[in-house]
DNA sequence: TTTTTTTTCACCCAAAATGGTGATTTCAGT
DNA sequence: ACTGAAATCACCATTTTGGGTGAAAAAAAA
């Protein structure tokens, strides 16, 4: 019996070597690639790289988790994805199971869990469990969970920028050449259409729902 | 010749396992024992487990590797201890160093590099190499690398957490029985001392710098 | 104990933000 | 060509911030 193909996707090569060792001697599953990157994913399947099952970190640099499943997916429908993470972040899996996630493990499961994952995929199964499963029930229901990429305009992020640096209405205005009474309704509109009461809690918005990289520069 | 005796700790059971198997062959060093919290590392020390050195997450729930780390060092000399994480910010490496961790590696690093930290820690040497090496660096000559735990009292982070809630003065004053004027003070100060401009960008700030957590509620 | 830091409170004033309403132009999609 | 969303600008009134200064009580550190 062939055995299951499998490529594994981290920006942790720890992750990777651990996961080599965990499977080296497994009688149904063989490792045949490995991708620090998202990128390197979707360049090794367009080189001809068939796996069965993808392990892919959601969390990486560059492509992330959903862009990257929803590629896979769109392009190579017969290849079931399982999700990894760190986090048991409502929104992530909510994001990933939108774009068709086949299984999604929190990092800090046994390496059994995971190799029953692969298995129980591969064979069309879904795999969710414990506290994963529980998310996708409250992202299900609960609808404010808001996609927030989407909620906001191009010139209101650009704007929203901004005002995270600390730059003030006035400031905003000069930089884009654009009235102060314009920025003021950007402002204003945000605020609004997010539910929120002020500009600093529109800040903290922004990063918990990643509009704002934590790691931009901050130069004045 | 004794094996090196190694105790892991890390909150992600899966780490623990692929450092497991990477290290079940190896001719010199011998895991005697593995940790999910700091607490429990402590725990195993205190019934009188003797490793060489313990690999230690710093990034875990509860106790967190530099209290860890100083304890270890505080009552049991002997034992070296290398830090493991995700991240390369410096102010935990400036944090694991001040209480005298002897390595410090990234979890994307090879298994090759972890266990040659090992023994070279083991054998009384200090183990940074890279990125870690330049941010000790960059820590210990750029004091402008604020170590925001301690440059905000107890009272301005709760107002601060009660801020990026989008709460208001008047508000906050309520919710902590003190006067709209000491509410106003502490945020102005605040910003003064971080030197800062506005309330958003101490929201940023306070992002940027975990002063802040990304997964809080956000109950209204 | 003495000294320093933290927390508390107050007043003034100018600048900025907020909340509302309404209107024009530009642009993308149907 | 039409429609709707996005981006632009404007005026109004009220509230909140931000910057300064000063000072007393409480707590922590030396």
């Amino acid at each position: 019996m062939q055995k299951i193909k499998l490529l594994i996707c981290d920006d942790h090569q720890i992750f990777i070597d651990g996961l080599k060792f965990g499977i080296q001697d497994h009688p149904r599953i063989e490792l045949i690639g490995e991708a620090l990157t998202g990128q390197s994913v979707l360049d090794q399947l367009q080189a001809g790289l068939q796996p069965d099952v993808v392990l892919l970190d959601v969390e990486m640099p560059g492509l992330k988790g959903p862009e990257v499943t929803e590629l896979i997916k769109k392009n190579y429908a017969s290849i079931r994805v399982i999700g990894l993470t760190m986090h048991d972040g409502a929104k992530t899996i909510g994001k990933m199971t939108k774009v068709g996630v086949d299984g999604y493990l929190l990092k800090n499961n046994k390496l059994d869990e995971i190799l029953q994952a692969i298995e129980a995929v591969h064979e069309g199964q879904k795999y969710f469990k414990g506290i994963v499963l529980n998310k996708i029930i409250e992202f299900s229901n609960a609808d404010q969970s808001v996609d927030s990429s989407e909620l906001l305009t191009r010139r209101e992020l650009e704007i929203l920028q901004l005002l995270a640096k600390g730059k003030q209405t006035t400031e905003i205005a000069d930089a884009l050449y654009i009235s102060i009474h314009t920025v003021n309704s950007h402002r204003k509109n945000m605020i609004k259409k997010l539910n929120l009461r002020n500009t600093a809690e529109l800040i903290s918005f922004s990063y918990q729902n990643n509009l704002i990289q934590s790691d931009q520069e901050d130069q004045d």
